[in-house]
DNA sequence: CCCCTAACAAACGCAATGTTCGATATACTT
DNA sequence: AAGTATATCGAACATTGCGTTTGTTAGGGG
């Protein structure tokens, strides 16, 4: 890729981040982001459709870190017939809280509907497999909903905390209002 | 109040809910309203700063009808004994499916930060003093939080799959699915 | 070195917001 | 029934943000 592209991505992801730890989401302006940016009004257009889109290729960046690296960490630093599915949570918490400076909570909290339905299929996606067997006469996508998005809620009661509880505690609490805090992980 | 005031508030609201019927509301306008309402845009801003305010006038009306007749049908139609949080919450699932053509379900839905907001706070006033014992260890206002949330989630699961299954049925789910099927309200 | 193209600035049309103002019509009052 | 108050109208206005277009400039890659 060009040079001058990299050069104009890179300021124009700075500035987002900048202006997202500094208002809501949905305060934020083409405008703004060009201007903190410092760059023209068409060059934003020549690389994003709106900034809906910059939040969705950061979203994909993002996501990308955070599943992953919660797969390699559990991987690495636990012996595997010891990953719990809270454990995994707890990873995922610490990336979470860690990424971006905990940009994530923060729309979430925001309740921004386009990221979080993002953020809730990656989730989804993410804890579909290693969840316990449930009751089959509740139905799989809603039960499915309903523990995602108490997950996020717990996301989001943390951000508003300032992260001041532990990843553990926070995966603790939320694994056994579900009712399944000792279950072990069924993927490997 | 003078009746001039009072048709056109009339002619806004039902505007309003014609629309809401029609399309997302993130996609109203208050020059949609105003046409649909055949009034003249000033008289929109004599009795409402802004859609949003419109909405939440709305609010309090039908939060108002829906939990109130939860509570007066909870004691008309069971003995008092008989009132457990299951049947309770079955009967709000009836008041939100059948008010307004379901537009609690559908605002959910669509994830109106607004409006989800504003449902989970009143939701989390009727529900708090209902909910069972649970264990001291987990911070309180969290488990409300996923609690209340994942009930929002529910009904959302529930206006998505265009109501087809039993209030009765949906109440059971959640319940079941928070670990307290058979729990007795506390409440009278 | 030269061509290619990304970035720029400025301006545009569009849509929606929320406000203002004088004229008109309608409702309460007596 | 007449008179007064006021709600509505409608048209215009400034403002904000969007997304696009244009010709020009500056920079990178072959």
């Amino acid at each position: 890729m060009d040079r001058r592209q990299r050069k104009t991505r890179a300021a124009i992801y700075a500035a987002f981040e900048e202006l997202m730890a500094e208002e809501h989401y949905a305060s934020l302006t083409v405008g703004k982001i060009i201007e903190r940016a410092d760059i023209g009004r068409s060059t934003f257009y020549a690389h994003f459709t709106s900034k809906d889109e910059l939040l969705d290729e950061m979203c994909t960046e993002l996501f990308a870190h955070v599943f992953e690296g919660v797969e390699t960490d559990a991987h690495t630093h636990e012996s595997l017939h010891d990953i719990t599915l809270e454990s995994m949570l707890a990873h995922l918490l610490y990336h979470l809280r860690d990424n971006h400076h905990g940009v994530c909570g923060k729309l979430l909290a925001e309740g921004e509907p386009h990221f979080t339905s993002y953020f809730c299929a990656r989730l989804g996606t993410f804890l579909a497999p290693r969840l316990p067997e449930r009751s089959s006469w509740v139905p799989g996508d809603l039960m499915q909903m309903m523990l995602v998005n108490s997950f996020c809620q717990a996301i989001t009661w943390w951000h508003v905390h300032d992260y001041a509880a532990a990843p553990e505690d926070l995966a603790h609490w939320y694994t056994r209002t579900m009712g399944w805090s000792a279950h072990r992980s069924t993927s490997s």
